[in-house]
RNA sequence: GGGGCUGUAGCUCAGUUGGAUAGAGCAGCGACCUUCUAAGUCGUUAGUCGCCCGUUCGAGUCGGGCCAGCCCCGCCA
């Protein structure tokens, strides 16, 4: 559908084109900055230039020239030096925003531009008996993100999550296990445990050869199928899952599929078969099958010299295997900038080897997270931060100002706002910014409850619901006449409110959450300045009650919309 | 040596088809709660947009060259 700002756009373009001064080409918009008082922007130089006349003089004719509509959503239209510039019709722009808010409710902003198209995006990707840290969680939620924007946007998302499940290390994870037996815990408790069982077995293997034989003959064993190998690993995968559910559940994540690496195992003789058929690939004398002069990108291997396969072989059956499966438009990878190299190979070796034509494979790569001394974050550092612990400590202050700042809330409600503000925290912390920028771990920032943060779109949201259930008590009606809505802190929100779909649209084009996050901010900013400014239900009529009360309920909706493309929750009372 | 990302206020960041006086938050200073949630709002201090050339009516934005930080460059993932 068209929304309002759309097609606001679209009528001025139309009202310049009817004037008969501009050719069609010419007439580009562009929207003012925030100082300016108009909605969207003329700039006349090129079409003057082209005419032949100063700009401001082309301005000021087609000012004069233009003759707005009846009904139309443009309220004005004035020359401003070389600028033509066009306001929005307040009244008329409130009742069309409001009527779609209230229509879409909290799915406001969806669109229909990806219908009939699928995406695959490869998010998350734990590895088994390990918790997930700090790269898998921004892996997490940047991917859960896209994957809401992008269903918003009406494509047919499947999001697959690519366990790391397989490979030499695998080995042994089960040797270990078979030592020192399985751990009796649970979550993050028993995968740390497994964790030290491997590196215990690992340094001992160090002086003692026959521990790295017994892990190579795990290592085989489940490669051939072994029952009881098999079990214990699918013990392993299980544990990890468990363990990783909980943390999607309170993240609001839902991945479609779990292939994990170790579902291609077939098909990696074919890859590297096909690879040397097609001659971009070949097998050096050591045996290793090289590629080398690929789009004038670094040499790599496709299978080592000792005929073991490569993360780099997964992969590219793991392409093959998407596009057959769910013939999508793209496949997104979310996967950090440090393996920008690795994905570049990989689509070029797949576009070389005649796959995924028309395809586009997209890397998303974001930034690394570095502690607040600037260290990057490791397990050999000791300062690595796991996903279950971290949201733990978010929650757990978030607690603590649930209680200093609602002692009234019921137990229950404060403990759930507490998870709603708390993993909000954590989610906002990995999207408020452009993914790919590198990110500095302070709990200050991160937990922040003012300015920029979760905490502050959820209050907005909070406050709104909260206007609306007294006016539920009251029995008022919150729907009124639109039209009423004209004091500039009502024109402002509404104005914003109608750019979720625009916002929406370019996050998607962008692979940005970030832009989203940044609708939100706003719309929590003017929706403050709204609040201080406008009694809702002291409001000086009941019509202009009944009118707030809907652009409130607006509001909510849309906030709650915006968040939700985020991953975030919108508490009711907070 | 080659390549990728980043460089905008004291700090953290927006600023993407080149357009009007470069915007927010935090920190600092000041004001506002007997009125719908002060987890809020308003005001104020603060910038040679890393540096130098170039393209043009116009460059934070485009091109080239430097500088700095992070990362990557065959048998890990």
């Amino acid at each position: 559908m068209d929304y309002a700002l759309e097609r606001f756009t679209e009528e001025v373009k139309a009202v310049i084109a009817a004037t008969g001064r501009v050719p069609l080409a010419l007439i580009e918009t562009a929207t003012p900055k925030p100082n300016i008082p108009a909605d969207l922007a003329f700039p006349a130089f090129r079409a003057a230039k082209e005419l032949k006349v100063p700009p401001p003089q082309l301005a000021a004719e087609l000012a004069a020239a233009i003759s707005i509509p009846e009904r139309s959503l443009i309220g004005k239209v004035e020359a401003a030096g070389p600028f033509l510039n066009f306001s929005m019709h307040p009244q008329r722009m409130a009742e069309a925003v409001l009527a779609e808010i209230t229509a879409g409710a909290e799915g406001y902003g969806r669109q229909a531009d990806g219908a009939g198209k699928a995406i695959v995006i490869d998010y998350s990707a734990p590895n088994i008996a390990k918790r997930m840290h700090v790269g898998h969680i921004r892996s997490t939620i940047i991917g859960q993100s896209l994957v809401n924007i992008f269903r918003a946007l009406g494509y047919s998302v499947v999001g697959d999550n690519h366990l790391g499940d397989w490979g030499k290390q695998f080995g042994v994870v089960l040797a270990s296990i078979a030592q020192d037996g399985r751990p009796d815990a649970e979550g993050e408790a028993a995968l740390e445990a497994l964790e030290a069982q491997y590196s215990r077995y690992a340094a001992a293997a160090k002086d003692r050869p026959e521990l790295d034989d017994e892990a190579r003959r795990w290592s085989l064993l489940l490669e051939q199928g072994d029952a009881h190998a098999r079990d214990l690993w699918q013990w392993c995968v299980d544990l990890t899952m468990r363990a990783a559910q909980r943390n999607y559940d309170r993240l609001g994540v839902h991945i479609d599929h779990a292939y994990g690496e170790s579902f291609y195992e077939t098909m990696l003789p074919g890859v590297i078969s096909e690879a040397l058929e097609h001659g971009v690939a070949f097998r050096e004398e050591g045996g290793a099958v090289v590629i080398e002069n690929l789009s004038s990108l670094p040499t790599f291997l496709l299978q080592r010299s000792d005929g073991g396969t490569l993360y780099m072989t997964r992969d590219v059956a793991t392409v093959l295997f998407r596009l057959k499966e769910f013939h999508p438009s793209r496949i997104v990878y979310v996967i950090g900038e440090p393996q920008a190299l690795h994905m570049r190979q990989l689509f070029a070796l797949t576009k070389a080897m005649g796959y995924g034509q028309g395809v586009d494979l997209v890397h998303v790569a974001f930034g690394t997270v570095f502690d607040a001394s600037g260290q990057p974050l490791s397990t050999r550092r000791g300062n690595m931060v796991y996903l279950e612990s971290l949201l733990d400590e978010a929650v757990a202050r978030a607690r603590a100002v649930v209680e200093k700042k609602s002692p009234e809330l019921p137990e229950d409600e404060k403990a759930a706002v507490a998870e709603s503000v708390g993993v909000g925290a954590v989610v906002y912390n990995d999207l408020y910014q452009d993914t790919k920028r590198n990110i500095t771990l302070d709990w200050e920032r991160m937990l922040a409850t003012e300015g920029n943060s979760a905490t502050y779109l959820q209050y907005s949201h909070a406050r709104c619901r909260s206007i609306l259930r007294r006016a539920a008590e009251e029995g008022a009606a919150v729907q009124g006449d639109a039209s009423l809505l004209t004091h500039p802190a009502e024109t402002g929100l509404i104005k914003h409110l109608a750019r979720l779909p625009e916002a929406l649209r370019e996050a998607g084009a962008r692979y940005a959450p970030f832009v989203i996050a940044d609708w939100c901010y706003t719309t929590a900013r003017e929706f403050g300045v709204f609040f201080e400014q406008c009694p809702v239900l002291k409001a000086e009529s009941a019509d202009l009650r009944a009118a707030r009360l809907a652009l409130v309920a607006a509001t909510a909706h849309a906030l709650k919309a915006g968040l939700g493309l985020l991953g975030i929750r919108a508490p009711e009372r907070m």
